[in-house]
DNA sequence: CTGAAAGCGCTTACAG
DNA sequence: CTGAAAGCGCTTACAG
């Protein structure tokens, strides 16, 4: 990349590297001559010396330096040792004895040594870094999900890299191939639609994968989910805890699991509650995320004695969405009818009525899932595949209970 | 790792692998046997079938293969040609003849081949990831930069890897070192405090590096920035313009430069607004961010024609912790005193009143910062540091302007 | 257009 | 406890 140039102007001024190579020595022997001239041979510091002077080279603050890093030659070298036992050094610091594992490390404290992490890699070193590739940091429960699987990545001593798949499938795909690429230790997936091929695309290779929030039904893999059948199940009996009678279940008509899933949920909860309560189901296809104008229409359109006096919506976005339909209707919310979602997602958060939802725990699912990676890389082929489901749990607010007195 | 076990129990079947040993040749022989027995001569067919024989091997799903990758040595053989000519296939097509090019691509695709990005960067290929070590992804403004910045990123055909050091110095240091050690393209880093040491970190071996939301003031390296400033005044603007006429500015007391700057704001759009309107400064010491309770008590121990209409909150969560307070205190909120915060933070989304603050722009800081790596990057040690600084907007919500109408 | 060879920076047996 | 050597999987000049 050239050379250094110093913070005061465009001077070009030389770096130690070229010292380095005018004098014919190492960049560590020129940093030894600069910062400790009485670990160098005379000759030698009289040699750097007058490269020093004929390059006019002074340190200085670099703007930009060239990019260059030491390598466990140069650490080596100033130490005085070969390179394997640098590596011991590094590795198996107890199979080296204590005054040379000092001179090693301040070596590597003097050259600024970082290893290379691809060479360590290629040389069959230890890998402790593992991806999760997430298909949207927009949603709070992703977020969460990144968070928690941070917590216990650190904790257990491993670095976490997450990547964005931004709902698109070939992104999500290229991140799955440039953590494989990178040979990770293993990788969480939290994918936008059916995994099936991401996991094969994955699984090829042999490393070791968690998908979270996704339930493919095949069993080849590892998996941390949600019980969504219960978030169907509380959100429906909290409106019946809170005395409402009619309720209705909003959601776009899909084939989506989750949805089906948490549908249930709400039958159950409304069958249990006995004689006094109804269920309408406004399933229509093509209802999208912000479609609650639409969904109000169909409300209103009921016959007055059939309108529900309180909605569950399958996101948090269509619940927003609906609540904003029914204000704009001239209807109270909750008073006429009580509205709530599902997700806890914070794009739905900006509504003038705090929404009422059930919340995944995120953050336990994102634990869940580095503990199940570890358990794989750890069980090695005797590996048998586990399934973790998180529980849900209800977040009241204003939507469905009204103004909270305090 | 040792052998494949399939999906049906425990039987240890056997792999390629084993069968590519036993009959002396590569998977790639293997399975071209098994699937393109046309391209393998008759000799050899027996041979390895022979050894399928044997080992009893049949294609089955594996529960957890070992781990394997093909290497390029494979996929040369396999393709009938050199591995210079596989990695000129993969790297410089366009030298290749489109024939041989042809088969190199089909035998990729047959042996499922993933380059393994460290040997490839060991060996001087290109490097196309950037890393992003973020503060805290539970605060909705480094997400926003996240997905800013990944957008940017894929855009220019880079990968983003995201890394959360959750407010903690140790951490953000082993991920500026984890990034370092991968020889990432280049580094983005949203710090928690002074990153002095932390860009040193990064500075000494030359990579590049861009802060984000943080102004060290010695301009040593590229930066973006809120107009913090501009926070301020926007935030006093607006209750200027909805008719408050007393102010209050509530902050802990202390040496963040953001807190200054948003203070200074304020001053200066209350001095604009003239006589009418005055300011009352809370900045006491000690005051973190859910003491909203402290805040309200020094609010109401004012004479009551000094006491404020208007509350303006150094972050959304004292801000959302003051409205609690005041409503606890039997006050409403905006109708006896209007609240805001700055920060446009998800944490502090939960309350009773949807809280007015002024939004930082996250996605255009983080796509800002992709842009200033690239092009710190592209312009070698010729590069000057710039820093770009992004204007905040104001979100009007119920906690300052009244529930709206619609 | 293709191949043989050197080398990137490490780690790991294996000798000593 | 330490060193010399081989090798990990690629890319890049350089010959042909």
């Amino acid at each position: 990349m050239g050379s250094t140039r110093t913070a005061r102007g465009r001077g070009g001024a030389p770096s130690m590297v070229e010292v380095a190579a005018l004098a014919g020595v190492s960049v560590g022997t020129v940093s030894n001559v600069v910062n400790h001239p009485e670990r160098v041979r005379a000759e030698t510091i009289e040699k750097v010396r007058a490269a020093i002077e004929q390059l006019g080279f002074s340190r200085a603050v670099p703007v930009r330096a060239a990019r260059t890093n030491p390598s466990v030659v140069e650490v080596a070298a100033v130490a005085g040792v070969s390179v394997g036992t640098v590596s011991n050094a590094l590795n198996h610091p107890e199979q080296v004895r204590p005054e040379t594992l000092a001179r090693v490390r301040a070596a590597i404290e003097q050259l600024g040594f970082t290893p290379n992490a691809n060479a360590r890699s290629l040389a069959g070193g230890e890998n402790r870094t593992i991806g999760l590739v997430v298909v949207d940091l927009g949603n709070t429960l992703f977020v969460d999900i990144a968070r928690g699987a941070q917590r216990e990545a650190a904790a257990r001593g491993e670095s976490l890299l997450v990547t964005n798949s931004d709902r698109d499938d070939a992104q999500q795909d290229a991140h799955l191939d440039l953590f494989e690429s990178a040979r990770v230790r293993g990788v969480v997936l939290a994918p936008l639609s059916d995994p099936f091929a991401g996991i094969q695309r994955v699984r090829r290779h042999g490393t070791p994968l968690v998908v979270v929030n996704y339930d493919d039904g095949r069993q080849d893999c590892c998996t941390v989910l949600v019980d969504n059948e219960r978030v169907g199940y509380l959100a429906a009996r909290h409106m019946v805890e809170l005395g409402r009678r009619r309720l209705a279940w909003v959601s776009e008509l899909n084939d989506l699991q989750p949805v089906h899933e948490r549908q249930a949920g709400v039958r159950r909860a409304v069958r249990e509650a006995g004689r006094g309560v109804s269920l309408v189901e406004l399933d229509t296809e093509g209802v999208g995320e912000n479609d609650g104008d639409h969904v109000v229409e169909e409300v209103l359109a009921l016959p007055a004695r059939r309108r529900p006096d309180a909605l569950i919506a399958v996101t948090d976005m269509l619940g927003a969405s609906v609540v904003e339909a029914l204000r704009g209707a001239g209807l109270s919310v909750p008073g006429d009818i009580a509205v709530m979602g599902c997700d806890h997602d914070a794009r739905a958060w900006g509504g003038a009525v705090p929404l009422t939802t059930v919340r995944m725990e995120g953050e336990e699912m994102g634990a869940a899932a580095v503990r199940l990676l570890a358990d794989e890389v750890a069980e090695g082929v005797d590996h048998v595949h586990r399934r973790v489901v998180v529980q849900p749990s209800l977040l009241v607010r204003e939507s469905s209970a009204g103004r909270l007195p305090r």
